[in-house]
Formats: C-alpha cells, sequence, structure tokens
DNA sequence: CACTTGACCTGTCCGC
DNA sequence: TGCGGACAGGTCAAGT
C-alpha cells in the first residue's frame, strides 16, 4: 500500500491529533507485527511524529520512537472521542468502515488525553491494522535509527530541495541496466516512490517504464525528474491513493487515483492522446503505460 | 556484483 | 455456489 505521499498524508494526520499525548497502555495483538521493548514507550509522552521514505515514526519525550512500516496492507487508524474531536475542531471524514479493534488489528496503542480533552467514555487510541502481516512496527533509539537495516542505504527524499535531476541522475546510474521503473521502486535509489507513482512518474516523463536505465538522455532525465516530483506532489495533494486498503490517521480516502493518468486504468482512454492504457508486469509488478505518449 | 524470481500472508475477484 | 488461480500501495533472501 502505503507509498510516500500516504505515508506523509498519515504523518500530517497524527501530528495535529497525537502530540502531547502520552501513551498509556500498549497491547500487540500479533506478536509478529511488533518489535522491540513495549516497556520503553508505556507512560511516554509524544514529541513529535515524522517520516522517512515510506516510515512512519512517533517519537517520544524518552528518545525512543516508534516506526511503522505498512508494507502493502498496513493502516495506522487513530480513534478519538466525540467530545475530543469537537475541542479540536471539525468532524473527520470516516470512509473507513467497521469498528477497531477488528480481525485485521496487530497492534494498539491506548492514549491518556490531556485533562482539558478528557470525555467520560474513553480516551484516544491507534490502531496498527495489517491484513497481511507484512508490516512491522518497532520500537527503537533515535539515536540509532540510522542503524536500522531498512535505513541504512535509503536514498534521497524527492521531496527535498536538495533532490535535483543531477542527483537522480547520479542515483539510477547505479543501475544501468535496469528498466527505468524498476530503477524508480529501488529505495536505495530513490526513497518512498512505490508501484502507483513509478507507473506515475514514467507517464509524466513520456517515457516507457520498460526503458534501461543506460538509454536514458539527459533531457529524458530531467522529464523523470519533473515526473516524479510532479506525481509524488499531486499524491499529497489529494491525500494519496485509496484503492483497497490505504485510510489517513482519520479513516479518510485519498483521491489520487481519480486524477492518475496510467494506475490501474488499463482499457480506459489516456487522459492525453485518447488511446487505451495497457498493462504489462514488470519485475513482477504490474505496470501501466500509454504506447503513443510514452517512448 | 547486477539482476530476476519467489517467499512472506490474507483476502478478493474472475473464469470455469 | 464452489473451486482454483491470479493478483494486491513492499521488501527480502535465494537464485542465475
Amino acid at each position: 500500500m502505503p507509498e510516500l505521499p500516504e505515508v506523509e498524508t498519515i504523518k500530517l494526520g497524527l501530528q495535529k491529533k497525537i502530540i502531547g499525548l502520552k501513551i498509556k497502555d500498549v497491547e500487540v495483538l500479533n506478536q509478529g507485527s511488533f518489535f522491540g521493548n513495549s516497556q520503553d514507550i508505556v507512560g511516554k509522552k509524544i514529541v513529535d511524529v515524522f517520516r522517512r521514505a515510506k516510515v512512519l515514526g512517533i517519537e517520544l519525550e524518552n528518545n525512543k520512537v516508534i516506526l511503522f512500516h505498512l508494507k502493502m496492507s498496513g493502516q495506522v487508524i487513530w480513534l478519538g472521542t466525540d467530545k475530543a474531536e469537537s475541542v479540536r475542531g471539525g468532524h473527520p471524514t470516516k470512509d473507513i468502515k467497521g469498528s477497531f479493534p477488528n480481525k485485521s488489528t496487530r497492534v494498539v496503542f491506548y492514549f491518556s488525553d490531556p485533562l482539558r480533552l478528557r470525555s467520560k467514555a474513553s480516551d484516544s487510541k491507534l490502531f496498527f491494522n495489517d491484513q497481511r502481516k507484512f508490516g512491522w512496527v518497532r520500537v527503537v533509539e533515535k539515536s540509532k535509527i540510522e542503524d536500522e537495516r531498512f535505513f541504512k542505504n535509503l536514498g534521497p527524499e524527492p521531496l527535498q530541495k536538495k533532490f535535483t535531476a543531477k542527483v537522480l541522475k547520479h542515483q539510477i546510474s547505479k543501475r544501468k541496466n535496469t528498466p527505468i521503473k524498476i530503477a524508480l521502486l529501488d529505495q536505495e535509489v530513490l526513497a518512498g516512490v512505490g508501484n502507483i507513482y513509478a507507473s506515475e512518474a514514467c507517464f509524466i516523463a513520456r517515457i516507457h517504464p520498460g526503458r534501461k536505465v543506460s538509454d536514458l538522455n539527459d533531457n529524458e532525465i530531467k522529464r523523470l525528474y519533473q515526473g516524479v516530483v510532479e506525481t509524488l506532489t499531486s499524491g499529497i495533494k489529494y491525500g494519496g491513493s485509496s484503492k483497497t486498503h490505504y485510510f489517513n490517521a482519520e479513516g479518510g480516502r485519498g483521491y489520487f487515483l481519480d486524477y492518475a493518468f496510467v494506475y490501474d486504468r488499463e482499457g480506459k482512454e489516456c487522459r492525453i492522446c485518447n488511446l487505451i492504457i495497457e498493462k504489462f508486469t514488470l519485475g513482477g509488478r504490474g505496470t501501466y503505460f500509454c504506447r503513443n505518449c510514452q517512448k
């Protein structure tokens, strides 16, 4: 599921909801989804929520962080009380169905809300749901994040200013003989791009996803750079892509796929030239493109 | 080393 | 309606 725009959207939602709350308790419903010591976080206050690549992080006052990787089907859903909701302003759009915990719930975090937000019913909670159990939650020391295997060789964040066409050229040059879309999916090349936005970036760049990296000229790499930045920015603007599992922290869906050029549009007309969008498998992943617009 | 394929796990959808 | 196979926003390890 979640690629950079989805995790970023969850991060922005959580920042508004849980910074300042104290973790009262943690309940692990599936041992394989949780790593680290839950006692390191119980009783501690949340001071920040951040994202690196596709990983979501909750930072605590004691220099511990809780990392979440949602993989294909993970969800991070915050549930408040009605009173807390109204105090914070606005009712969330809850597109997600059913109640929690459900059979996909793997970890539950219980918060002690500040007194002024307290309702008699209950304090707020955070659910980590993950149908396929590929995802994980892990508690690590903040200073040791970069030692984590997943973080060790991560490529640059594509939405930071210092990420340029030149940087992209340098990064993909590590994968000369690879189809460009597969190179974009490599987290050591670029952090946060996944299967939806890789297809979209290639479309915006007007490059066939199967083209070999070594075959691309500077102008094409520049277009690819623009495609990556544009599609990720658009993904965040529309709150991410809700195909099946993804919902934001408040349970609302994302609308990017209503505007996507190619992803999940096999058999539909290209938004630019009206030719039919095609699908094929590249590196084992479904890949969508327009044969007319992408060369 | 660079690249490809299958495994991890659960659920849904589609064709017979 | 049932059954089998393909497929799903992602990494990993083990192949070639």
